[in-house]
DNA sequence: ATTGAAATCACCTTTAT
DNA sequence: ATAAAGGTGATTTCAAT
């Protein structure tokens, strides 16, 4: 007698294989640390060929496992000195409302992400700005002004240190 | 009479002009978007040839304004798709326990990053694990226990958008 | 899927304007 | 700051396993 015996239903596989093996999480943690690492350092690294090492990250990327690569920037140098983080409490939950909230936000100048969380706040928007006076104005003029917002609460950030160590709670 | 007659100290530089000129603002805004964009095509991005680019991008290197290049990868894909951000609030204020903390707690598996900020918490860790279980073991382990701490509030990190357009608050 | 080798292409330095 | 040109080395393709 089987221990399971209902049929899964179809869509995608409820992951039968771990996710990741040895091979491409070197890669992954290389690309993490420089993600300009040139493909014949990556592979050696990975400890594989040149040319196995492009396919590799070829179907990371087509896998959805590397999304893209992207600068870090000094935003203090870059004429953002002011970094918040504003909390922010919604009203009505709707699922259309709560995604357009994401979406438009995100595309804000100056935001550098939203976070959808979980807790007596809804939303974390990341913003960086010139001055304290933009910042009030980013606050007032595109958060607590748009509808179902109903709470808002902003934190200076003084420091933000990246994580060096991501990977390795997988 | 002179507005100012007391010598500058030696040094960098007070800041006279604006951070960033519209090249650079071009080659910060392309580099953002893709970390790996060639020197070709961010030059003709930019308008300049390729031989200035190149040191232009050299220098946003040298003088902090890029500081790094990273991928950007789908944690979910990697074994950890429970993420959080904790609230910490702390209790002594002592600068060197501060920056430790940051600092330790950047190094640990799993953690996304650490915002050193103002108001009723001290810190929120954005934080990756690849079970609930393993989301409150960190928690307890790293973060509760640790000296200092005397609150610690986890929201579950339902989504992440990031910014697409930080720069234009400048 | 992985490889080594070969061809193509881009990067980067140099020179000179 | 730019353009042109050459050396260097990486990326990519491909036949073979």
């Amino acid at each position: 007698m089987p221990k399971n015996d209902r049929a899964r239903p179809p869509g995608p596989e409820p992951r039968p294989r771990p996710v990741l093996d040895e091979v491409d999480r070197r890669i992954v943690a290389e690309l993490l640390r420089d993600g300009r690492t040139p493909n014949v350092v990556l592979a050696r690294a990975a400890g594989i060929a040149e040319s196995t090492c492009l396919s590799r990250v070829r179907a990371l990327r087509e896998r959805g496992i590397v999304t893209g690569v992207t600068a870090e920037v000094d935003l203090a140098r870059v004429g953002l000195p002011v970094q918040a983080m504003v909390a922010i409490g919604f009203s009505g939950h709707l699922r259309a409302d709560v995604d357009a909230f994401a979406d438009e936000v995100s595309r804000l100048p100056g935001v550098v992400a939203t976070y959808n969380i979980s807790g007596a706040n809804d939303f974390l928007v990341h913003v960086a700005a010139p001055t304290p006076e933009a910042l009030r104005d980013f606050v007032l003029d595109n958060l607590t002004g748009r509808p179902g917002v109903v709470h808002a609460e902003t934190s200076l950030v003084f420091h933000v240190n990246r994580g060096s160590d991501v990977l390795s709670a997988g």
